[in-house]
DNA sequence: GGCCAGGACACCA
DNA sequence: TGGTGTCATGGC
């Protein structure tokens, strides 16, 4: 276990307080929430979904029956509508298997052969195969996002220019195996992120503003 | 009007 | 293997 990568999850913690995530009411929710988010403000995503819900379709068997222009009017909001709209449906039949028991398909096989499956269906790439590991099926799979590495490589916790999969590791090493911790410190560098964190390393309002100081960052 | 937002993929050298 | 273009809406 890595003490400084513990003690800046304590501090942010701390600041931020539990995040809760995901920002969603069922686990299928997240992964429809997960594909929408892609490169994409949340705020748009959330109008996406409210959508979705408001024509009562947010289960995977009616969502799945949508026809694809339904589809795309739906979650025109979240941009990218028509590509999203397609690789959705994707994501939509590869839950369906089976009989749809998608969750438990997820919780049965290894880590790395559920995120395996994951990876190979069009559209869902490491990070939204992650955030569905961690966030729908509760796997310990921790996400990286630009925030992650963008924070990251500025505090130093691993280098400028560090790949997705190069920074999972890193974390996944380091950290111990514990989803509701890979859930929470995943959310806290979003939060972190998107508020203070985004023009430059060192801020008044940024919790880790003196760790960053003591480093010379 | 320009920039950015919780990516992924196709294409090309 | 790595870099670049594309996809699109909404807030600031």
């Amino acid at each position: 276990m890595n003490k400084q990568l513990m003690a800046v999850y304590r501090a942010l913690h701390r600041h931020y307080g539990p995040q809760g995530w995901w920002p969603a009411k069922t686990n299928f929710e997240v992964c429809v929430g997960a594909m929408l988010t892609q490169n994409t403000a949340w705020e748009n995503v959330a109008r996406a979904i409210a959508n979705i819900h408001a024509e009562k379709a947010l289960t995977l068997r009616r969502l799945r029956a949508l026809p694809r222009k339904k589809l795309e009017t739906l979650i025109k909001p979240s941009g990218y509508f028509r590509l999203k709209a397609k690789r959705l449906m994707c994501l939509l039949d590869y839950l369906a298997e089976d009989g749809g028991g998608w969750r438990a398909r997820m919780r049965k096989v290894t880590l790395e052969e559920a995120r395996e499956a994951l990876l190979a269906v069009h559209g869902v790439g490491p990070e939204t195969a992650d955030s569905i590991l961690l966030y729908a099926a509760q796997r310990p799979s921790f996400v990286v996002d630009k925030y992650t590495l963008r924070w990251g490589g500025r505090y130093g916790i691993f280098k400028n220019g560090t790949k997705y999969e190069e920074a999972r590791n890193f974390f996944m090493e380091h950290l111990p195996e514990n989803e509701k911790l890979y859930n929470e410190y995943h959310a806290l560098i979003v939060r972190l992120g998107a508020t203070v964190c985004k023009a430059k390393p060192l801020c008044a309002e940024c919790p880790l503003a003196a760790r960053c100081a003591k480093r010379g960052l």
